[in-house]
RNA sequence: GGCCCGUUGGUCAAGCGGUUAAGACACCACCCUUUCACGGUGGUAACAUGGGUUCGAGUCCCGUACGGGUCACCA
């Protein structure tokens, strides 16, 4: 058979150029020695997941932090895939977290055009290649003949897919094959595999370790009927001329990646050196699985922007689980920033890490508590100007009355901070309290009403907004006392069965009468934020409950 | 089902042939505290399983079980 007719019927030489100019166009990089080129190369299906910050983060650390580069290419070959504005999602998503790309689709960059679909001349170029040398062909097979041999297949626990004997477009004639294209039949062009899946070799991988790999024997389609890499294809070439010298992605690749060895190969290109990370998982009932896109709402990256958690506490969770020695360097380290942490391949998980939001929730929490007053209220207005309820929107009219809130609120001041603010969205309800109109209170009390509703008059008739914190704490002690109540703790310890309860209890009444909950800080602070007439009504009202 | 990967407390995990098997989150108790928190101290709790190799195995080898991934003109 005349290939090189065949490949000149198929891919004109005008719509590609010779090889030798696709390697000068794009050269070996020049980086110091170590450097690593890496790269995050999502489908623009709109959704972030994750999984893809997860990846994101490893990647750019590791290229960032050996002076390396790290760019964002976009894997457009599905059309059906394709949502449009998704590329706007994937940067202003990644963006919000921290992870910025050095070059690729929407940024300058010499390796570019970062988008597969522009770059279709390459990938003829090199398909166009391998008819030559008689390493790939056209492929005729329709899907219901396709899935007739599949069924074949399974029918007779043979391995499923297009290869040896069941490529049978492997050995059409020359004169089947231009009849065919005479008569505008769709067709592919596959790769002619060389390999051989009763060998097996060994293979390094930079985050699994020593793995084996079987040789691929599958005839994979390299360009799909409308002359199209598919992902295989587009990867072995994209990877090779952007220079990419590491490719962390998820371990579901890791069962093609002897197709990917493969390709490369043949095309002969260096292989970079690849890392499969495992996924985030969750529990579901009693099975662990992948977090899903369809189930899980904490799969998606949006998901952590409504509830208004910090970019840096979600970077902080990712670290933890992707190397395992971080959560000590941040012990010992709390205040440094995270890019000082020196990243290592070697030190990621290999099995896949359970996703745990009370541990997010702790992280954030601590990251919540450095802020100031400040930061705190421009970080909610921002999250409330997008997400909070229109209720919420109006709180941060008076600038003055939220700082003085917040700064009671995380406990500035004061010998520690408080550490109640998880997210935003969290943290706007938990201060509700302090809004009049947001004011709907469900008092709920441990003791009788009656008790409830002496104490609360007895304190009504003697608090004095003028009162100084320690000039207020005797007068609610001195209502304790009045009714019983123990005003030492060690005495109430020793024998609590002498008493209803103790100042402590009292206190809970006055808090869940002013908030309506047990759970707040300082209670005269509050008062004073309050001030008189709003405290005095609080109480009417919390009384007017108990009557 | 074939192939590949994995399995240390409830969760994340240290551990590279000899440890009383770290640490963090969560939980519990106590202490501190004039209220709520913060903080401090302590506690419960783990090497999936069966065989080897070895003086000695969480660590090395083989089998079993369980979990995960993947088998497209999707990435």
């Amino acid at each position: 058979m005349d290939l090189i007719k065949l490949a000149n019927a198929l891919i004109p030489d005008e719509n590609v150029k010779p090889l030798s100019y696709y390697e000068e166009r794009y050269p070996e990089r020049s980086l110091e020695k170590g450097a690593e080129v890496t790269r995050l190369a999502p489908s623009p299906t709109g959704f972030m997941h994750l999984g893809n910050l997860y990846v994101a983060l490893a990647n750019e650390r590791i290229a960032h932090q050996s002076g390396g580069v790290f760019y964002l290419r976009i894997e457009d070959t599905d059309e059906k895939r394709k949502v449009e504005g998704a590329v706007e999602v994937i940067h202003s998503s990644l963006k919000y977290f921290g992870v910025a790309f050095d070059e690729g689709a929407d940024l300058c960059g010499e390796y570019g055009p970062y988008y597969q679909r522009q770059r279709a001349e390459v990938y003829h170029a090199y398909a166009k290649e391998l008819i030559k040398k008689g390493l790939a062909y056209p492929c005729f097979c329709g899907e219901e003949e396709l899935e007739k041999t599949r069924e074949y297949q399974t029918e007779n626990k043979l391995l499923p897919g297009y290869y040896g004997e069941f490529a049978k477009c492997r050995n059409l004639t020359e004169e089947e094959i231009y009849e065919n294209l005479k008569a505008g039949k769709p067709y592919v062009i596959r790769l002619k595999s060389q390999g051989d899946v009763e060998k097996k070799h060994p293979f390094r991988d930079a985050v699994k370790g020593e793995i084996t790999v079987t040789e691929n024997n599958q005839d994979v389609v390299i360009l799909k009927s409308d002359g199209i890499p598919t992902y295989h294809f587009a990867h072995a070439i994209d990877d090779h001329f952007m220079r990419t010298t590491l490719v962390i992605r998820g371990e579901e690749w890791l069962s093609s990646l002897p197709i990917h060895i493969e390709l490369f190969n043949v095309l002969g290109f260096k292989l970079p050196r690849y890392g499969h990370n495992c996924s985030i998982q969750k529990i579901d009932g009693d099975t662990r699985r992948k977090l899903s896109k369809r189930k899980d709402p904490e799969a998606s990256l949006t998901f952590y922007r409504e509830q208004g958690y910090l970019p840096e506490a979600v970077r902080t969770y990712m670290m933890t689980l992707l190397n395992s020695n971080f959560e000590e360097w941040l012990l010992k380290f709390p205040d440094k920033p995270l890019d000082e942490f020196k990243y290592s391949i070697g030190k990621m998980g290999k099995s896949g890490a359970l996703f745990d939001i009370l541990k997010l929730n702790d992280i954030s929490k601590n990251c919540m508590a450095k802020l100031s007053e400040k930061e705190m209220y421009e970080f909610l207005k921002t999250w409330a100007d997008e997400y909070g309820t229109d209720e919420q929107k109006t709180y941060f009219k008076n600038e003055e009355y939220l700082l003085k809130v917040l700064t009671l609120c995380m406990g500035i001041g004061g010998k520690k901070r408080r550490k109640d603010f998880i997210c935003a969205k969290q943290a706007v309800e938990m201060i509700g309290y302090f809004f009049d109109a947001s004011f709907s209170p469900e008092y709920s009390y441990r003791f009788d009403s009656e008790i409830v509703k002496k104490i609360l008059g007895d304190f009504k008739a003697v608090y004095t907004y003028a009162d100084d914190c320690s000039a207020w704490f005797d007068k609610m002690k001195g209502v304790a006392a009045e009714n019983g109540f123990a005003t030492d703790m060690k005495a109430y310890k020793a024998n609590p069965e002498n008493y209803p309860g103790n100042v402590s209890d009292v206190a809970e009444m006055l808090r869940v009468a002013t908030t309506g909950l047990s759970n707040t800080p300082d209670l005269w602070t509050i008062m004073q934020i309050l001030g008189e007439e709003r405290t005095l009504a609080r109480l009417n009202k919390a009384l007017s409950f108990l009557s």
